[in-house]
DNA sequence: ATTGTGGCCTGCCCGC
DNA sequence: TGCGGGCAGGCCACAA
């Protein structure tokens, strides 16, 4: 579920967390921790996190990290959280985001996956009921591209140049661009007046120049009415939807492997 | 290297 | 009411 400005509103929960000392972790299920070549045991991570406190709360696209330190001692770890698509972020039971979208309102206990508690009796919760998500020790930040709320237009126009592959697929990789989801895609390039299909590497500067604009301002306008799923496209983005422009029925496919409605009329 | 596909997981909604 | 199918804001391993 969550796209970079859920992630970003999950860092702002998880500054609650800085200057607490970890007591102890709990791994309430075999979450994350089964996650690729980046896989950490929990045994691992205890023995990096327990005893240290938070001392930053920092985000790359969609990863949330949380550096850690002894106390009076540098940085010797840091943890790596993804929520996959239906993650939440709790500190001391309060959680960061209500009344998700995606789900009904339910929000369990018994989704809870992955636990830090603080010597001091609080606690930061991972939520996950499709337990897509996961925590790794000290993640390759770097095989994350730019963070999608810091991309100036030479780094998008260096993203899409030379690619043949669909312009919406670029924007969704996280290795060029880190943070933008699907529905922040679908939503950027229907302000910019851009098919999705459209090929990467085949657009000119005057479309590159729309595109860089649209991510901007998508971010900051998203982020300002409170998440990703605020867009102006989200209520067409539906069988038989409009487009809110002009009214045009929107059409729809899979592209980039997900789910993507557009306005065949002014997206181009 | 790039690009596309299948699969991982579970909850929810719709139609029968 | 119960059940099956399809869908969901992500990402990884894998194949061509």
């Amino acid at each position: 579920m969550p796209e970079l400005l859920e992630v970003e509103i999950y860092r702002h929960t998880a500054v609650r967390s800085i200057g607490r000392v970890v007591a102890a972790i709990e791994v309430l299920d075999p979450f994350g921790l089964r996650h690729g070549s980046e896989a950490s045991s929990a045994a691992a991570i205890a023995a990096a996190v327990v005893g240290s406190a938070v001392v930053e709360a920092r985000r790359r696209g969609k990863l949330l990290l949380l550096d850690l330190a002894a106390p009076g001692a540098a940085v010797h770890a840091t943890l790596g959280i993804r929520f996959g698509m239906t993650g939440r972020l709790l500190v001391d039971e309060a959680a960061g985001i209500d009344g998700l979208l995606y789900s009904s309102d339910r929000n369990d206990p018994a989704w809870d996956r992955f636990r830090l508690r603080f010597v001091d009796g609080g606690s930061l919760t991972v939520r996950d009921p499709r337990r897509l998500g996961g925590v790794v020790l000290d993640p390759n930040e770097d095989a994350l591209g730019i963070d999608a709320m810091d991309l100036t237009r030479p780094q998008l126009a260096a993203a899409v140049k030379g690619s043949t592959s669909a312009v919406k697929a670029r924007l969704l990789d996280q290795h060029r661009i880190a943070g933008i989801g699907n529905l922040l895609a679908d939503e950027i390039l229907w302000r910019a007046g851009i098919s999705p299909q459209a090929e990467a590497g085949r657009l000119g500067p005057a479309r590159v120049t729309r595109l860089h604009e649209a991510v901007v301002e998508t971010l900051r306008e998203l982020g300002e009415r409170g998440g990703s799923h605020l867009g102006d496209v989200m209520a067409a983005r539906r069988p038989g939807g409009q487009c809110p422009r002009d009214g045009t029925p929107m059409k729809c496919a899979q592209i980039g492997g997900r789910t993507t409605y557009w306005c065949p009329a002014h997206q181009r």
